[in-house]
RNA sequence: GCGCUCGUAGCUCAACUGGAUAGAGCGCCAGAUUUCGGCUCUGGAGGUUCAGGGUUCAACUCCUUGCGGGCGCGCCA
């Protein structure tokens, strides 16, 4: 239940009869025609635009249309206290408090589902999401993305749509080739006290190659580690499997875990890449070709030579792209134009990418490969997710570009635990840098939004302890013939906006609306805790330790909206603090 | 050089599909608080939304030019 959609019902269905009399003519697109949440200074509850579009095809001033519409609004809803026509041509409707009743008890009585979209139509979702190569634990650049992901997951999942949560794993090519020459300098420094070779820049150097060079000797997989050709094939498969470990404990640590891991190496196994690049040849979207020495830097080592290209400037790319190295090996974008036609062979309705800011270059070429794939029927929609600042003791705490020494993403959450990250990392725009300040995050304060949202489910929930209670209880409801005070009817506003926050945050996937509504209602809600001090009344138990239906019903909704909304951010709501 | 992206109060950021007099928090100033729960609340000051041009009844939002920051521009993954 959406009471913006319910009243842009109603308004249309005025509209339309309007214009069977004859008496308005409509625009051929009516959804132009917006309801909103009007500012607060103009003291009410749902506006619309109704009249300023609609004034230029009837040739009427915006004012007196919004005149003229208002008396038809007002004469059809009875709930409807008073329409006021605003400046430029706005009509205002405020609501008669017993709508807000109507309203609260309807929200407790659908208080699992409330806030979903029901009138969307249901989908089927595949979300690709951190994907980091699986050559050790993911740092804190990793993080973002991967609560991105989980979060607009999430945010799907709540609507009702279908998810499937995929992992990447690029375990195929250079990169897996020095790490599991990595692992294999490790072992021989364990078993035969050889020193690692630390001057080899394209070896891993950090200290996790350790334990996995133990765990896998400790496997007993490989019993005879002399010949390195011999057994390289199955020291990376073991290595990557090792790394992989890592990755879904660091995964775990913040709540996150995938439905699906999907390997390249499979994809290669099983020729699903030779298989791709012939049907996009058969549309003549692959051919023989040269490509240009970059803009940037030295090109002085630039080969250019005749090589396998994918046609992707066809779709606004600004160069074609190379599916083929000199050695005949696919290249990666090649084993991922094979994995995307892999996702849209298991017929998802939306395929989402969540990708790092490193990698924002990328998205043309590998949505261009979808289009020609799925002849444009699927679109690939790609996230970014920008980079993360830390910032401790004021200051910016870099991540050394030393090798093998960077911020884990396990040293962020010992550091202010699962909840604080999630919900930090959430707390601006994907596509924005986000300031993380440990200072504030691990504060028990105002400053840290975490803890001004849990504070207030935490000081409802001591309410509910106090006249003995259980919090997550149905509540029967005897009587609904009380009225809210305008206190208590501002956060039953804020409660009313609650769907369009997840519409808006589920449409453009961004679902960083979230922890600032929270943190709103939050602010609401202890504002309204505060006036208890001076007012009797506006306190939740009274002077018998008993408490008013319409007080109960009231701070049950609250934190219903509170906990839905950390269930997606994916941030516990505790009783006690 | 080219592509993508961001630019809003001193600082960190909101602002719905293009909506009204652009909102919060921090910091600053002034107050409240013997409470259901303790860094909670109330008020004040603070703006040419980077700059110019355009579209529109209406632009922080869309288009365009310029400026500034970030990222990317390999047969790396």
């Amino acid at each position: 239940m959406n009471i913006f959609d319910e009243f842009s019902t109603k308004l249309k269905k005025i509209l339309l009869d309007l214009s069977k009399k004859e008496e308005l003519i409509l625009p051929s697109n009516i959804n132009v025609i917006t309801t909103e949440i009007p500012p607060l200074k103009f003291n009410s509850d749902i506006s619309t635009n109704v009249a300023m579009v609609l004034s230029k095809l009837n040739k009427k001033s915006p004012i007196d249309l919004a005149k003229y519409l208002s008396e038809h609004i007002k004469k059809n809803d009875e709930l409807i206290d008073n329409v006021s026509v605003a400046k430029p041509g706005f009509i205002n409707i405020k609501f008669k408090k017993i709508f807000w009743t109507n309203f609260i008890i309807r929200v407790i009585k659908n208080s699992k589902s409330y806030g979903v979209n029901e009138f969307e139509e249901k989908k089927s979702y595949l979300v690709e999401f951190v994907s980091a190569n699986p050559t050790g634990p993911l740092h804190v650049g990793h993080c973002r993305g991967a609560i991105l992901g989980d979060v607009i997951s999430n945010l799907l999942l709540f609507n009702k749509h279908k998810v499937k949560k995929e992992y990447y794993v690029n375990d195929y090519g250079n990169q897996i080739a020095n790490f599991t020459k990595s692992v294999y300098y490790r072992i021989r420094e364990i078993l035969y006290k050889e020193t690692f070779p630390d001057s080899n820049y394209d070896l891993y150097p950090g200290d996790y190659i350790i334990n996995i060079a133990k765990n896998i000797i400790k496997s007993n997989k490989i019993l005879d580690f002399k010949n390195f050709e011999k057994i390289s094939n199955d020291l990376s498969v073991l290595s990557v499997e090792e790394s992989l470990n890592i990755i879904k404990n660091n995964l775990n640590s913040v709540g996150i875990e995938h439905d699906n891991f999907v390997s390249e190496r499979q994809i290669v196994k099983n020729n699903e890449v030779e298989k791709v690049v012939e049907l996009l040849q058969k549309n003549k979207f692959v051919y023989k070709g040269k490509i240009k020495a970059p803009e940037s830097e030295n090109t002085n080592n630039w080969v250019e030579r005749e090589q396998l290209l994918f046609k992707s400037t066809e779709f606004g790319d600004d160069k074609d792209r190379v599916l083929q190295k000199s050695d005949g090996s696919w290249t990666y974008f090649a084993s991922d134009v094979a994995y995307h036609k892999n996702k849209l062979d298991r017929k998802f309705d939306n395929l989402i990418n969540i990708l790092g800011s490193d990698h924002t270059g990328y998205i043309k070429r590998i949505s261009s490969s979808v289009d020609a794939l799925s002849n444009s029927k699927v679109k690939l929609i790609c996230k970014v997710s920008q980079l993360v600042k830390l910032i401790k003791d004021k200051k910016p705490f870099k991540m050394s570009k030393r090798r093998g020494d960077y911020i884990t993403l396990e040293d962020l959450v010992n550091e202010v635990g699962k909840d604080a990250t999630r919900f930090i990392m959430l707390n601006r725009s994907n596509d924005v840098e986000l300031d993380f300040d440990f200072d504030h995050v691990i504060e028990k304060s105002k400053d840290n939004p975490l803890y001004y949202v849990q504070y207030s489910y935490a000081r409802i929930c001591s309410v509910f302890r106090n006249i003995n209670k259980n919090i997550e209880s149905e509540l029967k409801i005897k009587k609904s013939d009380f009225e809210y005070s305008d206190d208590e009817i501002k956060i039953l506003k804020k409660i009313s906006e609650w769907p369009k926050c997840i519409e808006m945050s589920t449409r453009k996937l961004e679902p960083n609306r979230i922890p600032t509504y929270l943190y709103e209602l939050a602010s609401l809600f202890h504002s309204y805790w505060n006036l208890g001090k001076q007012s009797p009344n506006k306190r939740f138990i009274d002077d018998n330790e008993k408490i008013s239906d319409d007080k109960l019903i009231f701070l049950k909704a609250i934190s219903n909206v509170i906990k839905s909304g950390m269930k997606i951010i994916g941030a516990s709501t505790p009783e006690r603090m």
